[in-house]
DNA sequence: TACACTCCCCTAGAATATCTATTAAAGCTT
DNA sequence: AAGCTTTAATAGATATTCTAGGGGAGTGTA
């Protein structure tokens, strides 16, 4: 994911697709756009990372895939979330919020 | 770094390092359970990752090393941040800040 | 018709960070 | 002498992401 420091916070990728998917089903394309508006602009999801990604998730069974049609009349393929995606989703959730913690303690110390 | 996802976080080990070293400074093994007690047990930083992101440091010139004794009475490298170190900590503070707010907007999301 | 442009999907190869697992040496304790 | 802790180091595996492309299909425009 592109951030100021690309490499930065490898890991948060499948989190954000899920918890993107809880408003619905969404195509790849349409998936990367809405991290990226809802985050500022601040983080930019390059394809050759959201496919891949997208194919790990769908292996786990976190998220089904259909072809259909998008707004724009183009043909897309939309993910869905599975119950072991919203599972997933609560997991990863909780362990961002928990590490995110310790490293606020880590910043913090004296 | 081993969280409970172990692969939770790539990119955070140098920040918490450089961090880490404002308080003075401190052998690779200290630094390590120095994280590991500020954080609550949380971020358990691994032997294999530690050195070799310690090497990586000193070559970009943020911290630097010297041979000494430790409270032990054993031979330990110690490391010092540099002017360009403090630099790279601000530098890494302000980017994960402004990551953080990201993600959290993206998990905010309605 | 031709052309460009955007949307949408896909993939190969490289770069990088971290983990697992192991070695090793030196001091302390028993 | 044996064993434990401390401290350093490295090789090899793994996984994620990036770079850098390719390509098709719809829409608009010259």
């Amino acid at each position: 994911m592109l951030t100021t420091k690309a490499e930065l916070l490898q890991g948060t990728l499948d989190l954000l697709i899920l918890k993107t998917l809880t408003t619905g089903p969404l195509h790849g394309y349409a998936i990367a756009q809405h991290i990226q508006q809802r985050s500022d602009d601040i983080l930019v999801v390059e394809e050759g990372s959201l496919y891949p990604c997208l194919y790990r998730m769908e292996e786990k069974g976190w998220i089904a895939a259909a072809w259909g049609k998008s707004d724009n009349n183009r043909r897309a393929k939309f993910y869905t979330l599975t119950r072991a995606g919203r599972k997933q989703l609560e997991e990863e959730t909780a362990i961002w919020e928990r590490v995110h913690r310790a490293i606020t303690l880590v910043l913090q110390a004296a």
